[in-house]
DNA sequence: TCCCAACTAGGTAAAAACACCTAGTCTTAT
DNA sequence: ATAAGACTAGGTGTTTTTACCTAGTTGGGA
C-alpha cells in the first residue's frame, strides 16, 4: 500500500546551476517533495531515470546536448510513469505546443512563486495537468485558430483567375502526372502543358510543383 | 485594492438539481468560494452573467435548450473574464476537445472528490488551467496522434517508417524549397537531400514531388 | 470589325528532380 | 562481436521542370 503522504521524487533538469539551486531552495520547505537528482541536459536526465526511481521532472527547454523537447519525447515514450513539467521562460505558442506534443503534462514559468510551483508539482503528481496562465492562453489560441483555419481560406481569390484548362492541368499535376502524361491524356503537346504550368506558377505566385499541389488541395480540386 | 482572500463567485450549470445540490454541499465548507447562482442550461447561465458579477462557472455538457459547448463558446467570447470548468461524466476525446475549443480552461469529472473540486476552482480562478487525469490523457492522445488518424487511406502507416531526418526533409520539400536550399538550411550536401528524397519516394510509394507534398499535408507535417 | 483572352505550340537552355549505384560513419540492439 | 538502421555523400546519366522567348488560332464581346 502506498502511504497517502508518500514523498514525490523530483529531478531538476536545467543547464543553469543557479536556477537549479533556486528551485531547490523553493522546495526546501515542502515536506512531501524530495529532490532526487539534478541534470544539466536531457541526456543526463535520462541516465538518472535508468538508475533511480523518479516521479516527476522539472524540465527546461533550451539546453545543450539534448534539449527539453527531445528529452520529454523520449521520456514520455520510455518512462511512462514519469511526469514532465516544463519550467520555461518562453511563452510563445510553438514552444508550448511542441512540449505538449512531446508529452509534457505541465507548463509553468520561471518567475512562478513558491506556492504555485508546489501546487503544480502536487497537481501533476496526482495525475492531473497544470498549465500556467500564459500557457493556457496559448493552447487555447492554438485550438481556436485551428478551427478558424478550417473554413477560412488564404489566397482563395486566386482560383477565380484560373481558366478551366488551367484547373484541369493543375488537377492532373497534383495527381502526380508528368507533362508528357498530361499531354497524352488531353491530346495536346507537352509544350502546351508546359505553358499552362508556367502560367499557373505565375498566377498562383508559387515557386514550383510543391506550391501547385498545395494550392490544388486547398481549393479542393482533388478528392 | 483587491483583498487577497477575495471570494470566488461561482455559478453551477447543470440540468439535474440533485447534482447541483451535491456540488453546493461539497463547496459549503470552502470559505473562499461563494455560490453566486445556478442554472439549468446554457441560456439561463448567460442570463445570470448579464446581471451578476461572476468569476467562474461549473458547466455540464449535456443539457436541454443550450448545451455546455455552445454556452461555453458564447461565454468565452463575450464574458472573457469568466472562467469555465467543465464538470462532466464523459471522458471521451470528442467532448473534451470540443470543450477546449469552446474555451473551457478546466475539465473535471462528477466523481471528483471535494478536495479536488476546490483545488480545481482555486487553480482556474488564479488563471491556470486544471485538467483531470483522464482529460489530460485524452488531450495528450489528441496531440500525439493528431493527424495520425484519418486511417481511411491505406498509406497512413507509412509515416511510422520515416526517420526524423526524412520527415524534416519532406516538410521542407512541401514548403517549396529545392534540394540545394534544403541542403543549405540543414548544412548538408545536396546529394544527401537527393538521397533522402529518393528514399521518401520509395517508402511512400509515390511518383514525384506532387505525391510527397500530398503525403506531407495528409499527415499534418505542415502548418 | 477589331481586340482580347484563352488555348495552343515551338526554340533554346538551365536548373532541378529522378534513377540506379556504391559506401563510409555512427549509434543502437542483439 | 556482429548486425541493422540512420545519416551521410559521391558517380553517372536521364527525365522533368523551370525560365524566357515568340507566335498562331479561336471565340466572344466592345
Amino acid at each position: 500500500m502506498i502511504s497517502p503522504v508518500q514523498t514525490i521524487k523530483v529531478i531538476l533538469v536545467d543547464d543553469h546551476e543557479i536556477i537549479r539551486d533556486g528551485i531547490k531552495a523553493l522546495l526546501k520547505g515542502a515536506g512531501e517533495i524530495e529532490i532526487a537528482g539534478e541534470a544539466e541536459n536531457g541526456q543526463q536526465a535520462i541516465e538518472i531515470l535508468k538508475n533511480r526511481e523518479v516521479d516527476l521532472i522539472l524540465m527546461d527547454i533550451s539546453m545543450p546536448v539534448m534539449d527539453g523537447i527531445d528529452a520529454t519525447k523520449y521520456i514520455s515514450r520510455n518512462f511512462s510513469g514519469v511526469k514532465v513539467i516544463v519550467l520555461s521562460m518562453h511563452d510563445d505558442e510553438s514552444h508550448i505546443i511542441n512540449m505538449l506534443k512531446a508529452g509534457a503534462v505541465g507548463y509553468i514559468f520561471k518567475n512562478t512563486g513558491k506556492t504555485r510551483l508546489i501546487e503544480a508539482i502536487k497537481t501533476v503528481s496526482s495525475g492531473e495537468s497544470f498549465f500556467a496562465k500564459e500557457a493556457s492562453q496559448r493552447i487555447m489560441e492554438h485550438f481556436m485558430q485551428n478551427k478558424a483555419r478550417e473554413k477560412g481560406n488564404g489566397s482563395m481569390e486566386d482560383v477565380e483567375h484560373l481558366t478551366e484548362r488551367e484547373k484541369e492541368v493543375l488537377k492532373l499535376i497534383a495527381e502526380e502526372y508528368t507533362n508528357q502524361e498530361i499531354a497524352n491524356k488531353l491530346f495536346l503537346s507537352p509544350r502546351t502543358i508546359d505553358t499552362h504550368r508556367r502560367n499557373l506558377l505565375q498566377k498562383l505566385r508559387v515557386k514550383n510543383t510543391a506550391g501547385l499541389v498545395k494550392f490544388a488541395i486547398k481549393c479542393g480540386l482533388l478528392d
